[in-house]
DNA sequence: AATGAATGAGAGTTCATTCAT
DNA sequence: TATGAATGAACTCTCATTCAT
């Protein structure tokens, strides 16, 4: 609302920083963020190294600033499915399918154990991102975990988070299992498992 | 036959292969393989930068053949818990706490993401790791899958193997996110959840 | 035209060219190829080792076009001394001249046998000093052997040319020895058996 | 006189010294000074490197042994010849022909290139060399420069010497160069051009 | 805001040399 | 005498970062 005309300098601003988000999501999975060369990035998006800098202060923030962006995405686009939904009934199914589908987003998912091996990896940066992945849980869980579940007591909250918080990482380790042995793990018998776990670990409530 | 008295500079040489296989281990988990220093290997290892050369051609190879060794030493072990065993019921529970066991092994499940992770990213190398950890399925599973879960058909065996195959990764992908939101995975809270997902796909046999 | 006006940035990158290729000459001849140090090669231009990254793709791109650029220098060189001349006498003599004058410059005379022994050894290299040595020919002499010697049939042109290939290789030989012997090849007896070989190769025409 | 009757032990110590110079020829010249590799050395000689040290002090020293060894050889070669001439007439014809028959033996010349830079770059090593070179000249010329050239003067002889001493590196300069421009120099032309320059320097006596 | 030359710490790797056997 | 594991200094090359423009 604050920037409603913005003029053709900030136009080009932004258009920059999406463009080296993009280039920078594409580099850091497919090289890994040690791997990954600034300048590749940066050529990528079709800029120069010093434009990096121009809008992140080190690697490492580019890095963060990545995850942020793309986790905004995500919950957006998560929000997006939900708000078509008016049943609680649509809504946990939406939350299924949702899971379910990205099997097919190799990127993100990959993406992700970057990331957490990075947290792993630089204990000092570790509550950058964990803040970050909070707004998954409080924006589309924990406040409304009952908008899926129904109600619950302290008990099954817990356990239902507990299963919501593993789900993420069971579909990262599998994908990333199947480029590496894709004749066991083809994209029809994954869906299959992860229909499978999400109803062993989040059994549709009556 | 022919090593029957190794003389001492070859018990030397063989441990030095050994610190330097235990130090590799240490210090690719903890830093990741791009970011792990031969160097600090080596100090790891009580030895110095040339001797890693001495026995691996290169960085790289240093890290497969720590690969490779690995998956030798999980498989003996796993071989051991089953020679234990004498009827199908305890073996099949063998192999369900040998899995559930390896959750206590970040180690281990870590560095396999590594390894996952270094495949997808060294196409050239992929084969070479394949091959390693295509001993895990020939040597203690495929071949006496009927071992654990009685006779099954074409089906129901291909079922098994993928379910197997998802194992690893799922359990990896649970402890990495354990070390990022330790909160809602707890130990025990995992354990659950494993042994859940374990069922899920692995039911047991009458 | 495009350069007409080089701003401050591409004055500073030319003089850092400049200054890297003096260097180089300097450190090259004085440890030859193998031994010399980009980072003493980078110090004595007082620039830094990434420096010679930003201008040259490898030590031995970086020594290459050390090559073409001093062979630039000297067919340079003499065309001035050539220009100077308007008879064919006058000519010959600037030749004879820059030839035996070529004594006093051991740098240039032990690069070249530099040169050759890297392209005896770097047969992938051997073409691209090949191309650059040819402008000599090329530039100075071939086209030009009348101007130096009067019409010349077939086989008196092909004697020439390998007479002129021959003297700059007697030259470096004989220069490396004087270092070696300077009791019996002092300069000026240098100079008596270099002109005595000139003329014995190349004897002035009528 | 004194080993007349080498035992085992010594035979077994002199071929691996033998074989040990042979493949340092090969290999030093192949690859240079400092690009030869102690290692491949060995390998070449069916030894390893820790034999090298046995009879060895140094890579220096084991580089210089061999220019000590390789003029040795070409001093008693030269000899042989000599002792089968009767006349100085014959005298001179076997050191012209023994001068331009070198012409073949593109091993020792580029050799002694890389001696002479060598004793150029390590002046602590330059007297050692020169020690071994001054016997050719004593062996083979100084002593009995007459019986070449017949009675000399002061002059005469001294500049006989610096002929003679300026040969050597003539014939290296030219065969290197062959390498690089071998269209313009075949080792027909090269045959033409040394006898020519011989001549000039060293104009037959009456 | 964006460029890219320059920096310089630091990486993997090589290899002459040593030494226990 | 000969081996080859081990050392460690030294090398080339990389790349995140800075900064004048």
């Amino acid at each position: 609302m604050a920037a409603k005309t913005p003029n053709r300098q900030q136009i080009r601003t932004r258009e920059t920083q999406a463009r080296l988000l993009n280039a920078a999501e594409e580099v850091f999975v497919r090289e890994g963020y040690e791997a990954a060369q600034l300048e590749e990035i940066a050529a990528t998006a079709g800029r120069s190294k010093g434009a990096v800098y121009t809008h992140f202060k080190s690697k490492e923030d580019f890095f963060l600033a990545l995850f942020e962006h793309r986790t905004r995405c995500y919950i957006e686009r998560f929000g997006e499915a939900l708000r078509r939904c008016s049943t609680r009934q649509e809504r946990f199914n939406a939350f299924r399918n949702f899971y379910v589908g990205l099997i097919t987003d190799r990127t993100w998912t990959v993406l992700t154990l970057e990331f957490k091996l990075f947290a792993l990896r630089h204990p000092e940066s570790k509550e950058r991102l964990r803040k970050a992945f909070e707004m998954t849980r409080t924006t589309s869980t924990s406040t409304q975990l009952e908008d899926f579940f129904g109600p619950l007591d302290r008990k099954r909250k817990s356990e239902a988070e507990a299963s919501i918080a593993a789900l993420g990482p069971i579909l990262s380790g599998l994908i990333l299992e199947s480029h590496f042995d894709s004749d066991h793990l083809s994209e029809k018998t994954m869906r299959r498992l992860l229909g499978r776990i999400f109803d062993a670990l989040l059994p549709p409530q009556p």
